[in-house]
DNA sequence: TTGCAACCGTAGAGCGCTCTACATTTGACC
DNA sequence: GGTCAAATGTAGAGCGCTCTACGGTTGCAA
């Protein structure tokens, strides 16, 4: 930077001036400074930068699991509205493991980046307190309400209703729900499908699953082997609707003639010829985006915390039909 | 720091020798420290540290698709490796935009990280070989012989190969393959292909496309309207394979009795039960791994350029089947 | 002429750490 | 007791930037 201000004949406070696009300097040294710099290839040290000022204009994404489409999508909404904000994007990972994911959130706070973003992180409420104290925060897909955090979430009572909606439309009665145990997102899912079901005066069959193919398979046998079986199934997911599938093609029921079939998320699988599977879509990017609108307000100083639920939609493809006489 | 080095009755220096783990440091004056620490609630600034000792155990990662499971996969593969190595990983994307991937190489630039790892960058040659030449850097898919920086990338010809022994074996001989233009990895696959199919004195079919559902259903349509058919068909991805699959099921040809298919790269689609294909699994973790053991040592100080070449294996699955007498 | 903004530019004190060079203590051995 | 090396601790000069407070120039009205 001494070099740079040097050659430009100008002192390294003006210098810094012009790297940080003040106003306050004409147009001619400005210029003259630009041209040392790019004759030196001279590029603003960021620690420097940040340690001296106090900030660093940008926001921390831990996302839980990469290998999730989900998250990936938030953190997609997450870098376009930090784009718009002039803000940076730095992601860190868990991979999948909680041990994995203390050690990124340590990383986050360790960096003093100005805001993180944290997805379905699945380390305890207490961690996350004190996380949030040291930091300002916000949470997609957590469904406490925290005073110090901000939280985005999808409105999982809602979609589940949609589900309901949408089966009892086509005339069934008897519809089951493999649910997702303790999951993120899996009770709230689970208790919005008995909660629509109890409305309509039916009774709601529930079996417990998680978000995997196989739990869909294996949860299937059991719901097939009732005396009753379910006309129409509603996944917890959509993997383990490509469970559940497998299981009544091989079974030979026939989709949706003999029993119909609705997943949740609408992921790729969802969409893909073969599958081709009635779910419910989630607006994830959105997600993304609200989580760091709240963010930057509470980097402003807002403190009171916002709790936001997001409405997902219905998606009709050919897993779902009238049911049988 | 001084609050902490007060407290513990010792000088600054101690305290930061002693963040360090520095071993020249005794078991008395260690605990003192840390007890201080712990009661203030001190973190060592990040910054600050970096600023000062010029080295930040950080290596970036630029992901060109977050979507894609091929790059998170290989992104994990650097985070163990990485981990091992004690560094710290940080991630960015370019979100399939070339534009983005030039903001987030200039990001990690600006970073100053010890290393990074680039996963399929789009950019120009150029552009990558000015990025190493301002840090150390390895690319993941990459099929120059560049000088400067080093290279883990699949061995495409070996994987189409694997391909065409296993559908000679299974005795097919017109095979068609389904490229996928200019994309990575496209071009050395399909002369992968040609190769081998030569080497059997097989003609070898091949008709354009791209790494899309939709290429593959097209790309089909075509390949059935031949006056001879093939046999069977060796899409570009598994993505492309699954489009083959609904044509096929759609025009009620089965596969395999009638067709066989195989995939590339082993993703969950490809894993899935309604889909269950033969495909070509690429160690998409160790490819990460090897990246970063290469930075690592370039890091410490190696400057000739490596560059490796991983080789994938076949996945049998349901899609493939002798040929029809 | 003086006074006063407005505009541009600068000096210099940090920011919180690391690291070299040196000081002090300890302990083993003669 | 004296000597020397190893073990432990410290002082203080940076690292490369930002930012407050202030200095110098202009232009223009009083």
């Amino acid at each position: 930077m001494d070099d740079v201000a040097a050659r430009a004949g100008v002192s390294r406070a003006l210098v810094s001036l012009v790297m940080r696009k003040s106003p306050r300097v004409s147009e001619t040294s400005r210029e003259k400074v630009l041209a040392a710099a790019a004759e030196l290839g001279y590029r603003p040290n960021l620690w420097a930068r940040n340690l001296a000022s106090g900030q660093t204009r940008t926001v921390g994404v831990m996302l839980n699991d990469l290998h999730n489409p989900y998250f990936t999508e938030m953190a997609e909404g997450v870098a376009e509205a930090a784009e718009e904000a002039g803000l940076q994007v730095l992601m860190n990972s868990g991979w999948q493991r909680e041990e994995g994911e203390s050690k990124a959130m340590e990383a986050l706070l360790d960096l003093r980046t100005d805001g993180v973003v944290l997805a379905a992180p699945r380390v305890s409420d207490d961690t996350l307190n004190s996380f949030a104290t040291h930091m300002p925060t916000a949470v997609v897909a957590h469904f406490g309400r925290p005073e110090i955090f901000d939280t985005v979430s999808n409105d999982e009572e809602f979609g589940a209703a949609l589900v309901v909606d949408h089966l009892v439309d086509l005339g069934h009665e008897r519809i089951a729900h493999i649910s997702a145990g303790l999951a993120t997102g899996g009770p709230e899912r689970c208790s919005g499908f008995m909660t629509a079901m109890t409305r309509y005066g039916l009774a709601p069959i529930v079996v417990e699953g998680e978000f995997k193919e196989e739990a869909g398979f294996t949860a299937t046998a059991q719901l097939m082997s009732l005396r009753e079986p379910p006309t129409a199934i509603f996944a917890s997911n959509d993997l383990a609707a490509v469970g559940v599938l497998s299981y009544l093609r091989a079974e030979g029921v026939r989709v949706p003639e003999d029993v119909s079939l609705v997943g949740y998320d609408d992921t790729l699988l969802a969409r893909i010829g073969p599958v081709s599977l009635t779910t419910v879509h989630q607006p994830r990017q959105q997600y993304g985006r609200r989580a760091l609108e709240l963010l930057t307000e509470r980097m402003a100083g807002r403190s009171e915390a916002k709790h936001e639920l997001i409405q997902p939609r219905l998606v009709t493809r050919s897993t779902t039909a009238r049911v049988n006489g």
